[in-house]
RNA sequence: GCACGGGUGGCAGAGCGGUCAAUUGCAAUGGACUGUAAAUCCAUCGACCUAUGGUCUACGAAGGUUCAAAUCCUUCCCCGUGCA
């Protein structure tokens, strides 16, 4: 069970600021929640990621978990919480986003952003054989990315997981597809995801039914469509119309045009129920979700792009293993007070990275997400105090 | 002093007559990364140019053999090991 209230509003009607209320405590929104797939934020502890990041929230992931350790594990342990030491809410996500990266866009170098301009084609590989995920309409066979072993998830089966991990959000099982597919594909991916839902949510009232005595978490649905408008509406009103208690906006974006896409879902989802947009936070791509009605948002990129060496600041991104910042002394963001850059500079990072040194990616990956996470806050704060167009001409990168 | 072995691009280390401006790894330089297959991946890495091609300089040094040499021969200079 959750709550969620709003607080203020833009004058355009679609972003808002609130407080998503769950039996592990508040989230105020809009809100960055980082990613620990594997029940961990990638180099950094839960106490690094409350006191240095101020992070509200966490979101992990059902395939890696089901994997490694297995559901026995996180059961036994007492639940998410207990088991990764974090006291603060938890999402998972059900899996579905391992349908396309461990299937269609497994072994290519396809995300879900499209440039439009790229041409939209698909080349669908001669041999789908290498895929380690494949779709058909009842669910998703996967091969585990640890040892090559065949699972099988359906949505019945990936809602069972997710409660047995325990988080507070959870998501129905959805199908994302790439953006190069034909308009016929993410059609599809649309009504499957649909059907998906509903199968989803019966299936979580009836282990809420089953287990009435236990907290349950609260269930999310999906809304796909691509980057087509008719879908995306489509789909969010089919969506939006279940009794879902909050509602995740996955799939393909054109890189140049989120901000248009997620004001189209946004436009049909009801008003009292928060939004999460999936796997999305570059910075502005997080400022364009805001304005256009997004409560919530999580993605890697702040702490793969922190281990690979890059580094935001308010006009853009560094990376630290180039040649400039070897005797740099200045902080990674000189208006960034973070523990990172109150503490240690570009010099020193750098040289972490060169030395492949472990401390490299945590005390970066402090800092984007400390980035991210404040970015969003100072949102917030300018929805509440009405000051939003002064937050965006300060803070909109480059 | 004698006998072996060896000196290759920033480093390590392949190549042992033509397909070698030279395999590979590391380092270096730049790029990518958006619900984590990711502390990963990609590109470049002798110089110059009228650049999907061409010219020049290069494999310790200097000569030589050959149509052709990093690769064979001679001398020299270094380094390692063994014997005096």
């Amino acid at each position: 069970m959750i709550s969620f209230n709003i607080h203020a509003r833009l004058p355009n009607g679609r972003g808002r600021a609130g407080t998503i209320t769950t039996p592990h405590g508040k989230i105020e929104t809009p809100a960055f929640i980082p990613v620990a797939t594997k029940a961990t934020i990638k180099a950094l502890t839960p106490e690094m990621l409350r006191d240095y990041v101020g992070a509200h929230a966490i979101l992990a992931n059902t395939y890696h978990l089901y994997l490694q350790p297995g559901t026995n594990v996180l059961k036994k342990s007492g639940g998410l919480h207990k088991f990764m030491n974090w006291s603060g809410p938890t999402y998972t996500d059900s899996g579905g986003f391992q349908a396309f990266s461990l299937g269609a866009a497994y072994g290519k170098n396809v995300s879900k952003l499209a440039q439009v301009k790229e041409g939209i084609t698909i080349d669908h590989d001669e041999d789908a054989s290498i895929r380690l995920a494949q779709v058909d309409d009842d669910g998703v066979t996967f091969k585990s990315v640890i040892d090559g072993s065949t699972h099988r998830f359906t949505p019945e089966i990936s809602i069972d997981i997710q409660h047995t991990i325990g988080a507070d959000m959870i998501f129905a099982f959805d199908e994302c597809v790439s953006p190069q597919e034909s308009y016929e594909r993410q059609k599809t991916a649309v009504e499957r995801t649909y059907i998906w839902a509903k199968r989803c949510l019966i299936h979580h009232n009836k282990i809420k039914t089953q287990n009435s005595n236990l907290k349950s978490p609260a269930l999310l649905g999906i809304i796909q469509g691509g980057r087509h408008e008719d879908l995306r509406k489509y789909s969010a009103k089919v969506i939006g119309s279940m009794d879902f208690e909050g509602f995740g906006i996955g799939g393909s974006f054109d890189k140049d045009d989120i901000g248009t896409a997620v004001g189209w879902v946004c436009d049909e989802l009801p008003e009292g129920k928060p939004r999460h947009l999936l796997g999305i936070g570059d910075p502005i791509d997080l400022i364009l979700g805001i304005e256009n009605g997004i409560d919530t948002f999580d993605c890697v990129a702040p702490t793969r792009i922190a281990r690979n060496g890059g580094a935001y600041i308010r006009t853009g991104r560094i990376n630290l293993l180039n040649a400039q910042f070897i005797q740099d002394f200045t902080p990674l963001d000189p208006e960034c007070d973070c523990y990172t850059c109150k503490n240690y500079a570009r010099a020193y990072i750098a040289h972490l990275f060169r030395a492949k040194e472990m401390l490299a990616a945590t005390l970066t990956s402090i800092h984007n997400l400390y980035f991210v996470v404040n970015l969003v806050k100072k949102a917030r704060q300018a929805i509440i105090d009405g000051n939003y167009e002064g937050f965006k001409k300060k803070h909109l990168p480059k």
